[in-house]
DNA sequence: GGTAATTTTTAGGCTAGACTAAATTTATTT
DNA sequence: AAATAAATTTAGTCTAGCCTAAAAATTACC
């Protein structure tokens, strides 16, 4: 049985390694978790032990199989909440993820089931991520930053990068909802902001904000 | 912000000191959650200091209003859970105690404000037992242990007083169930075991059981 | 009312998870 | 290639929650 500390761990060293399970170092796990390195360091021994992560002292640490299906088990937990938040209880997508953090920890395997079984086996979460099904597949779509979209490029809104509460709400007041279609207008050379025309209006957004915004190109 | 043993401690007072709030031992504690009884006098002096109980030592505790406020709010978490896990996906009574137990921790008002409209407003949990309203004022109903009934009395079952799975399962074989007309037929002398009438049938149950089973007379 | 039994508290120790400061290894720069 | 900078680990502390064993207070009993 793992910790609520010890599965915090893991799932954020999955965040930060993405796809091909890059090993991920021990600063990035702390500033992630709002911790310090030697905090970090002693759990990644303890992981390490558990077989659950391969560490090697200095060289930073990557998720063995059986850590990255139990990873990928507390992040379907927390997105499968996420849904039910948003579908069942009327919160906002800026609003869910912190009470999902505390939801994702909660033990009961039938809970999960009957949980998948009444949101109807939904398959992605309220920012457009993929939610892992129980054997620990989980399903990339093929999306790009809109930051590295050209300008003509037209692309689909499927995801945010950072889903913190401020760039939820951002993306709400300027009517940017998961779905809508963006078009890239024009890109300035000086600072890299990006025109995008949507729903039949034009906007202006920063390169720092284009790059949290995922898009399927069309 | 009380942590989860904070608030374990604060609903077990409250669970073991009845209706009028009596005072509670050490002892008594250490025993419902199955720990050794120098932890709780650490715990009480804590709460002491927090003014959420008050604490004489050598001479028990019992909570204050803002204990018993904070207590009865942890309880309505709990049983609001319980009818989703119930109501919503499915679960047996029997199942949903050590669920709920994890969920009545999560920290959200908004949370459990959305949950509570998305029940429609409960005023009992699946065993029966009223759900304290947001204020934390509890309503009590007129309940006499089945025990307690004579030769003759008849009463509906309302609620379980121990609300073990073992327990509950023990009901369920047996056909009894909340909201069902018992009638007592006989109480043998020897082992107070009660002879019922309860759906066309008559089955016997012993006096421990009797004593857990609440009943309205009628 | 005094002694015995029971309950409760104190004293002292343990582990998980956090931290700071210091030491060590790795990376970068010149 | 040596010197410096940065990242990481080690060493040592701290707190919350738990424990056992011993001491103190209360309760029960003759």
């Amino acid at each position: 049985m793992l910790s609520y500390t010890e599965e915090n761990h893991l799932k954020t060293i999955f965040h930060l390694s993405g796809k091909d399970s890059n090993s991920v170092t021990t600063n990035s796990i702390a500033d992630a978790l709002n911790t310090k390195a030697p905090s970090v360091t002693d759990m990644l021994k303890k992981l390490s032990e558990k077989q659950l992560i391969s560490y090697v002292k200095y060289q930073g640490s990557s998720l063995t199989d059986n850590g990255r299906k139990l990873a990928l088990n507390i992040i379907r937990k927390h997105r499968l909440w996420e849904v039910f938040l948003v579908e069942k209880l009327g919160f906002n997508w800026s609003e869910v993820h912190d009470i999902a953090e505390q939801l994702e920890h909660v033990k009961s395997d039938k809970l999960i089931k009957e949980l998948d079984k009444f949101l109807d086996y939904p398959t992605k979460d309220p920012h457009g991520d993929p939610i892992p099904n129980p054997a620990g597949f989980i399903k990339y779509s093929n999306k790009f930053l809109l930051s590295d979209l050209k300008i003509g490029d037209i692309g689909k809104f499927i995801g945010v990068k950072d889903s913190s509460s401020l760039f939820l709400k951002f993306l709400d007041k300027r009517k940017i909802a998961l779905g809508c279609t963006i078009k890239v207008l024009f890109i300035e050379e000086f600072d890299h902001s990006i025109h995008l025309g949507l729903n039949d209006t034009n906007l202006t957004i920063s390169l720092k904000s284009a790059s949290n915004i995922y898009v399927n190109k069309l």
